[in-house]
DNA sequence: CCACTCACG
DNA sequence: ACGTACGTGAGTGGT
């Protein structure tokens, strides 16, 4: 058997380990308030190496300290790098006893990096005939891949890796692993503070590279390019790129004091692990050596007891004191439609379960349900409502919403299970659903009432066991109020409306869907004639080849994949091929009737309406989104496909559908947290807000007209502004150069100093906290923020200027959204609201009554929060979503 | 299961 | 020097 030999980048990783995990910085600290994050995220990733590849001599390389024979030689070297904040450099004498307790040496060198001792030893690995691995966190060790070294460099987290070998490196980059030594050398280092060649960045180095094969091949041929800025910078700056050169390199012949005999593998020094976890306070991997926190043998994994519900004892219930716990559990996402599989509930460590969903349609256990007075806690509220609502029951007292509550605190984490979450949180009493269950289609629920039984009391146990944590983690973040005030009552609302769904008439569907099928066959004979064959029109790989190859078309733009077929792309060409336009009608039609037609036909209920259910756990910014389906991208913007809104129709005779929607409210909300006057103004001003832009930014008089063209531009700067502009960005959108769309924004930042002034604020705010917010204390973080990469830092720099304006809009009409059952039941109304779109809502109501509904639904909204800027409604109504016309 | 395209705010 | 607008969900094709 070939040996095996396993190289890490001690000091890589672990800086890795350490951003992967900031955002859960403050939750991994031991007794003693050392910071764990880190080490744990370093064993993590280790654990799952070790596993893979099973090393027979392993090495954690570290870096010596400051100074190095680099920052000898070069005195810039690493310069101006941000001190390692201390939260991180406390943790790395663990890491290392770490590494020793697993069984593993680890090694620094004095004038060297880390990288040099890798070199070195994955040379002698080779030559001793050894698979290597390598595990780094930097791209620069990719230099070392050959035949039998492969280099893993961590993705995004820790534990995920992309694999480089000589082939993969020819393949991704098209340079060999020596050349890439040279593309560093015209490139540079940022992080390390070496330049490479000025102007020149990676694609350019590639290039240059894979032309002349090598810096000395290049330099050989200098005279010869052709005279260019480029080649000018090359020539004045050729000491500098073999500097560069130089530091790039990764040495290969490191004077170690250790060699490949020294450093086999011993495996787990599980005394030494153990003492370590205890120090370090690691539950979760005492757990798994089924050690407790005190040293105690436990038993791995502990099952959680359960006493089986039945009708006889099912008074006893009537004894748990509040607050219950409760978790239903459904055999299928969309809780609609979903059978009950089983139940678990009870309190304080006394967990009863059933797989008998009458037994909660029975006292004493409803009228505990339903007594507001009794708190339920629970994972995910909305899911239990609607379900519960199906049993006949009225759940009213809900407390502690595990999934919203893990929400709030980090939108960027997506359970879909109880299990998931716990296990990110450091629980591991509770099996993952896919564990106990299966996935996909071999998903099945145990035949044996002991297995479903532990995991159900598992899971209420769960719930319990972590709601005092995140309650705490909440009230320190400012979030409780968030929390009781706008998510929970949220969820019931919500709920409310998924229930009463929408009437949909299915004739007009299926009407529409045959005169759409009619003119399908039609443009499809017409496109197949003119292309001169047949082929599937809507495969993109298919129509690629017809377009680009054989009509000889212009490939204007590429996708990874291949040419790029977008509307963008099609409608440059419309007037070089007649197949054009045909395909562009071809696509609006099919999106029409396999989303819309066919697609809505597939989920209206036996009731005769859709449900949709919204996710209140799922946006990063606070949003909702509209699942099974989507009820918030229903056709408006052309005509054709917002005919489909005429089978959207009210459910009871005599009614009509009501809309309010918010005027601008997102630049309302940017008026409003950036403080600017002029802004402001405008909303005061009541005018329309475009055209006042343009006023402002292309200095009209004031006797002079806003002409079209100039309020689509002006619309577009602050459709920018919004997103986080870019003077690229920009330009695309208006078709006007990137000059002229910087003058643009220069211009509107001259107008509105207070904009400018807060964008710099946010993206500050961001880099020094790690979040933003909204309004309500909204949560997003960025870890990004400070990312070396420009293109991910900028991401998380327009991010941090978008999210708290669409955050801020959200919660504005959550907060609506909240006070308007009881203001329709104040006025006495009948009227139901149905749907929400981001800024709007849609009711259904009595004709009769829609006149009073327009004045109690715009003070509701008008009133849900006190911006330095009016909030503005308007409202229509129609016979049907389609036919809504304005009021007033 | 991912890439592409396109519907919405 | 880098190379994009912010946030979503669904259908289809192709590996």
């Amino acid at each position: 058997m070939t040996k095996k030999l396993l190289l890490v980048d001690g000091n890589s990783i672990v800086f890795r380990a350490f951003f992967a995990m900031h955002t859960q910085l403050d939750r991994f600290t031991n007794a003693d308030g050392l910071h764990t994050a880190a080490i744990y995220g370093f064993k993590l990733m280790l654990d799952h190496i070790l596993a893979d590849f099973t090393p027979d001599y392993a090495l954690v390389a570290f870096d010596a300290g400051k100074t190095t024979f680099r920052t000898k030689k070069y005195a810039d070297y690493k310069a101006g790098r941000a001190k390692t904040p201390s939260e991180l450099s406390e943790q790395f004498p663990y890491v290392r006893q770490l590494v020793t307790a697993s069984g593993m040496t680890a090694y620094e060198l004095k004038d060297y990096e880390a990288d040099d001792i890798i070199g070195t030893l994955a040379k002698q690995g080779d030559a001793a005939g050894f698979d290597t691995l390598v595990v780094s966190g930097d791209r620069d060790l990719t230099q070392l891949a050959t035949a039998h070294t492969t280099v893993a460099v961590t993705k995004k987290g820790v534990t995920q890796t992309e694999h480089y070998t000589p082939a993969t490196m020819m393949e991704k980059l098209g340079v060999t692993p020596e050349q890439f030594i040279d593309v560093k050398a015209l490139m540079g280092d940022s992080s390390d503070n070496y330049p490479g060649v000025t102007k020149i960045g990676e694609k350019t180095a590639l290039n240059l590279i894979k032309e002349y094969g090598s810096l000395d091949g290049l330099y050989a041929q200098v005279d010869q390019m052709k005279a260019s800025k480029r080649k000018e910078n090359l020539i004045k700056e050729k000491e500098i790129a073999y500097k560069c050169q130089d530091l790039a390199r990764i040495r290969r012949d490191a004077p170690l004091t250790v060699g490949l005999k020294d450093i086999a593998y011993a495996g787990p020094q599980e005394a030494a692990l153990v003492d370590l976890y205890q120090t370090l306070n690691f539950k979760s991997f005492l757990d798994k050596m089924a050690v407790d926190p005190a040293g105690e043998e436990v038993g791995g994994e502990e099952e959680i007891p359960f006493i089986p519900l039945t009708q006889e004892n099912l008074a006893e219930v009537a004894a748990l004191k509040a607050p219950l716990t409760l978790h239903i559990e459904q055999s299928d996402p969309n809780y609609h439609l979903a059978a009950v599989e089983g139940f678990a509930l009870g309190a304080a460590g006394k967990w009863y379960v059933s797989t008998d969903p009458s037994l909660l349609q029975a006292d004493p256990l409803k009228s505990l349900l339903e007594d507001p007075a009794v708190e339920i806690d629970l994972f995910n509220a909305k899911a239990h409502l609607v379900m519960l609502h199906r049993l006949g029951i009225d759940l009213t007292g809900i407390g502690f919403d595990l999934l919203l509550a893990s929400y709030l605190l980090d939108p960027t984490l997506n359970f879909n299970d109880v299990g998931e979450l716990a296990q990110a949180r450091d629980y591991h009493q509770v099996a993952l659903d896919e564990e106990v269950y299966g996935k996909g289609a071999k998903r099945e629920i145990p035949a044996d009432a002991t297995i479903l039984g532990h995991h159900l009391a598992a899971k209420v146990a769960a719930v319990a066991a972590l709601k005092e944590p995140l309650v705490a983690e909440l009230k320190q973040n400012e979030q409780w109020p968030l929390y009781t005030e706008i998510e929970r009552p949220l969820s019931a609302v919500l709920a409310q409306m998924e229930i009463n769904g929408i009437a949909v008439n299915a004739q007009t569907l299926e009407g529409m869907g045959s005169k759409l099928t009619e003119r399908l066959a039609e443009l499809e004979q017409s496109i197949y004639q003119l292309a001169g064959e047949e082929f599937n029109i809507n495969s993109t790989k298919q129509l690629g080849v017809i377009l680009f190859e054989k009509l000889g078309l212009k490939p204007l733009k590429k996708t990874k994949t291949g040419y790029s077929t977008s509307v963008a792309v099609l409608e440059k060409l419309t007037g070089d091929h007649p197949i054009i336009e045909q395909i562009l009608a071809y696509r609006q039609i099919s999106k029409l009737q396999s989303t819309y037609i066919k697609g809505l036909l597939k989920v209206i209920h036996s009731d005769g309406k859709i449900h949709t259910r919204y996710l209140q756990t799922l946006t990063v910014t606070g949003r909702l989104s509209s699942v099974d389906p989507n009820l918030q991208n229903i056709p408006a913007r052309l005509e054709e496909g917002r005919r489909i809104r005429q089978a959207f129709v009210p459910s009871e005779e005599g009614w009509q559908i009501f809309s309010a929607d918010y005027s601008q409210i997102e630049l309302r909300v940017l008026a409003h947290v950036t403080g600017d006057k002029n802004l402001q103004q405008d909303f005061i001003d009541g005018e329309d807000i475009h055209a006042a832009t343009a006023r402002r930014i292309f200095h009209l008089l004031p006797d002079e007209e806003v002409d079209p063209n100039m309020r689509r531009q002006a619309k577009a700067v602050n459709f920018g502004i919004v997103y986080g502009i870019s003077d690229y960005g920009l330009a695309q959108n208006i078709h006007v150069t990137r000059k002229q769309a910087k003058e643009f924004i220069q211009s509107y930042f001259a107008e509105f100093p207070g904009v400018e002034k807060y964008i710099h604020e946010i993206v500050a705010t961001a880099r020094k906290q790690g979040f933003v917010e909204t309004l309500t204390h909204r949560r997003r973080y960025l870890p990004d923020i400070n990312a070396k990469g420009f293109n991910q830092r900028s991401f998380a720099e327009r991010t941090a200027m978008n999210t708290p304006i669409q955050g801020s809009a959200a919660d504005i009409i959550k907060t609506a959204m909240i006070r308007m059952p009881q203001a329709l039941k104040e006025a006495g109304l009948k009227a139901r609201m149905l749907l929400q779109i981001h800024d709007e809502l849609v009711f259904e109501a009595p004709k009769e009554e829609v006149a009073q509904l327009a004045k109690v639904v715009a003070k509701v909204m008008d009133s849900a929060m006190d911006l330095a800027v009016p909030l503005k409604v308007e409202e229509k109504a129609g016979a049907t979503w389609y036919d809504l016309k304005k009021l007033d």
